[in-house]
DNA sequence: TATTTTAATCGTAATATTGCAATGAATACT
DNA sequence: AGTATTCATTGCAATATTACGATTAAAATA
């Protein structure tokens, strides 16, 4: 159906998996790193950068803006998106978190 | 599209992406979780752990087995999953490296 | 051998995602 | 005012994902 039945896992599972699904492509992936590379930026740096068309990069920086991972302000005719550093903090603990069970005193099963 | 353009970019962030990616949907971490939480795990379980369907708990597992976070072994009638220590630490090395990235210094743009 | 159990596979429907051309909105520049 | 620049939005096509019923495959058991 490609419809994911959420209500049947616990919010911290939807969470997890909705920071995840958000990095689960390379031009974010590579969005952030530039960002990261930077102090600032603007969607035609991206543009450029990157190598997908304009509104495909703004779609991308939407989806990264509405989780809250970065931010955008206006300065003229450009945009300044950057990273919103205690999200990302978050956003870092919340996975990490989840990366970090403990498998080394698990029996080996098979 | 729906076609992502992979050849665009570096191997580590394409394989950053495809990592976040399987970890991107709540009953893929829902079946990590109980996974770390057992020794070892047989397909029924979890579809009465989880509540999908047992082809759809099928599905989502030959998608960790593929990218190598788990492995199954045949056990009679019944298939033992579990979690492939190696794989998982190489994935948690990676994820946590680009989770790293420090911030603290940045210029604050926006 | 027939039956049961367990899980993979097939086939299909519904929804989501990715990408871009065209267009629109807002500001800067002449 | 008119033009250029920059980015968001709209609309659409192609592909991917999610989910499950039906079926199949393989081994255990009666």
């Amino acid at each position: 159906m490609g419809i994911t039945k959420k209500e049947i896992f616990s919010p911290t599972q939807n969470e997890l998996a909705t920071f995840a699904k958000v990095l689960g492509h390379p031009a974010r992936i590579a969005i952030l790193e530039y960002l990261f590379k930077l102090d600032s930026c603007v969607c035609g740096d991206l543009v450029n950068e990157i190598g997908l068309a304009q509104p495909t990069i703004s779609q991308h920086l939407k989806e990264l803006k509405t989780l809250g991972l970065i931010q955008g302000n206006v300065e003229g005719t450009s945009v300044c998106y950057c990273i919103h550093k205690e999200n990302w903090k978050a956003m870092k603990t919340m996975l990490s978190e989840f990366l970090n069970h403990d498998s080394t005193n698990m029996a080996t099963c098979c």
